[in-house]
DNA sequence: GCGTATTTTGTCATATTTTGGCATAATAGG
DNA sequence: CCTATTATGCCAAAATATGACAAAATACGC
């Protein structure tokens, strides 16, 4: 599972490593050396391939012609990439995902279980201000846990 | 059951040693040497590894895309980490968490049942002044004991 | 209270991870 | 086809985590 936070210098070619962590989870549980980015909300949202993968499937038995299904698509869909990472634990983070967000020196990795963000520090902070009023109210439907 | 309170010191690296009475019931009653930290309203928040573990099974049965959802992952899955108890007893507390709570010179351990806190001692201290107000309030409320 | 056992803490050496730099390869644009 | 730009692979330095050992502090039994 992908969890807990870590900041990582990116470089000026967009260059930037993954945690160890969530490196050796990828190997691990999901078999594979191979990450879709793509965008959410403020952030730029990683998936294993493999789970990726599996969340197309699902989405190509949406009703194909459906606003809704559109939209959701031409968002994450089309915004998607596939990106390897090499022999030093890096990836390249393309350019465009990282104008979107504007990230520039540092990144923040915020592991979700499953899949996890990464932030630019700015947006990042600002989210963390108001993260615990979102996590009471939240709590408020997530009671039976 | 975790009980109690301990006041341990914390080295510049981030380590510190878990009670040892912690470590006792984690190995007899949760059978592991890992915790996992995370944050909750003023301290440091610890579960055993495999109670941990029950919490995110439950977490991956929500809507991975509603709000509510990833507000509480950011929260609660964004800043958890796993810490390994070491062959002297010490776990390394993440930089993250340990400038979040300023604990940096002494760190207090606070049993509560099936998991326990870390807080700073200043913390601690603003805390414990307003506890007995705040237990007195809570009384009304915890009734079916 | 005293001696022994256990726990906590400090220090150092080693291993791993992250980062920066550079040379080469691939790609796109003219 | 050549040039400019961007991507990739590789190496090494810096930063950080981990493991081992030993000293100090504390708890425990007698």
């Amino acid at each position: 599972m992908f969890r807990g936070q870590f900041i990582h210098k990116i470089s000026k070619t967009g260059r930037i490593s993954v945690p160890s962590k969530f490196r050796d989870n990828l190997q691990k549980k999901y078999k594979t050396r191979s990450l879709v980015l793509s965008t959410f909300e403020n952030s730029i949202i990683c998936y294993p391939l493999t789970e990726w993968e599996k969340l197309e499937k699902k989405i190509l038995d949406l009703p194909q012609f459906k606003r809704e299904t559109i939209e959701f698509e031409r968002y994450l869909i089309g915004n998607a990439h596939e990106c390897e990472i090499d022999g030093e634990g890096r990836i390249m983070v393309p350019n465009i995902l990282r104008n979107t967000f504007k990230i520039n020196d540092s990144a923040i990795f915020v592991g979700l279980l499953s899949r996890f963000e990464i932030w630019s520090e700015k947006d990042w902070n600002k989210s963390v201000k108001t993260s615990f009023k979102k996590f009471q109210n939240s709590r408020e439907v997530i009671n039976e846990l």
